[in-house]
DNA sequence: AATAGGACCAACCGCCCAGAT
DNA sequence: AATCTGGGCGGTTGGTCCTAT
């Protein structure tokens, strides 16, 4: 039992949006928001597809969209964003502000791979011989591999609960100042921004911090938890002794920030006596900043 | 100057998943 | 439990631009 195709194809524009599509599309999301794509043509009198109204805005229209060159700091973070994670562009769109799915794709697939394919592969191992531009992608997929082992599988695992205890909220002392060429990982691989969170050993990943079977009963939140996800910014609570927190990966990274379904701020952050820096400050800074700290532990000990 | 091939990138396609009914 | 719907993802395509010859 499939699923009925998205809309009718026939009568539909397709290919590239006019400027007249766009400003229409910009101005019915700006009016109603985002969502129910499958009707949203009709209603903004569109002839599109209503997947291609949600590509076309998640992709270009959006106003959070970084556009121009992909600076060196960024190309870096996706090499090894994609040695950790492989083909999952969204999550590694995630992580830098500003950028698509697509467009990282696009960018790795046509500049990054072969780059990252040049180093990795041994001399005589470039035995790549395609002629064709496909091809060669192709092949620089299928030989870049991304070490599965230590591929996450993000989608497998959620948590849907998630406690952040208060009462010591000491931030490890390297955070702010961590050195990414230290030599020495954290030994837990704990995660940076917080000292109840560390990583499973396991693929499926997780561990999510000291809570009860009790706490996590007594605290019900819908959204997802992914470790991916873990900004300081998303850690907020109230003043009780913890609160749940907010992981939805998903809703950051369509719509850049939150502004959906963000958690009440009923309190200040849950580290605002000691991040008083970068913690809260432009998320770009701060995604290549901890992330970089993160991968810079990479060894973490994923088997 | 012409043109063939490569590079780039927006857009499309098919599949999957989660939540609702 | 089965089905439907909305949304999202990764892979692929095709048009346009660029560059080497």
């Amino acid at each position: 039992m499939g699923r009925s195709p998205c809309c009718s194809k026939e009568g539909l524009n397709r290919g590239a949006w006019t400027a007249m599509e766009d400003k229409i599309l910009t101005a019915y999301i700006k009016a109603h928001g985002e969502g129910k794509w499958r009707n949203l043509p009709k209603r903004a009198g569109l002839k599109r597809c209503g997947k291609s109204c949600r590509l076309r805005w998640l992709n270009y229209l959006r106003p959070d969209i970084k556009r121009g060159n992909i600076s060196h700091d960024e190309e870096e973070l996706i090499i090894r964003l994609h040695k950790l994670l492989g083909n999952r562009w969204s999550l590694i769109a995630g992580r830098l502000p500003g950028r698509t799915d697509n467009e990282i794709k696009n960018y790795w697939n046509t500049t990054l791979g072969k780059k990252a394919n040049a180093q990795s592969t041994s001399p005589q191992s470039k035995h790549t011989t395609a002629t064709n531009s496909r091809q060669k992608k192709l092949a620089t997929e299928s030989s870049n591999s991304p070490l599965p082992a230590k591929v996450i599988r993000t989608k497998a695992t959620r948590c849907t609960k998630v406690f952040i205890p208060l009462q010591s909220p000491h931030p490890p002392p390297e955070f702010h100042s961590f050195n990414p060429t230290a030599s020495d990982p954290p030994a837990q691989t704990s995660f940076p921004n917080h000292p109840s969170q560390e990583f499973d050993s396991s693929d499926q990943l997780l561990h999510c911090g000291t809570f009860t079977n009790e706490e996590l009963q007594s605290y019900h939140h819908d959204d997802d938890l992914d470790f991916l996800n873990l900004d300081c910014h998303e850690f907020q609570a109230s003043d009780g002794d913890a609160a749940p927190v907010d992981y939805n990966y998903k809703e950051n990274l369509s719509s850049g920030h939150d502004h959906h379904r963000s958690l009440p701020m009923e309190g200040p952050p849950v580290f605002n006596d000691w991040a008083t820096s970068a913690c809260f400050e432009d998320s770009a800074n701060l995604d290549l900043d901890s992330l970089s700290f993160f991968l810079d532990s990479e060894e973490w000990p994923l088997q």
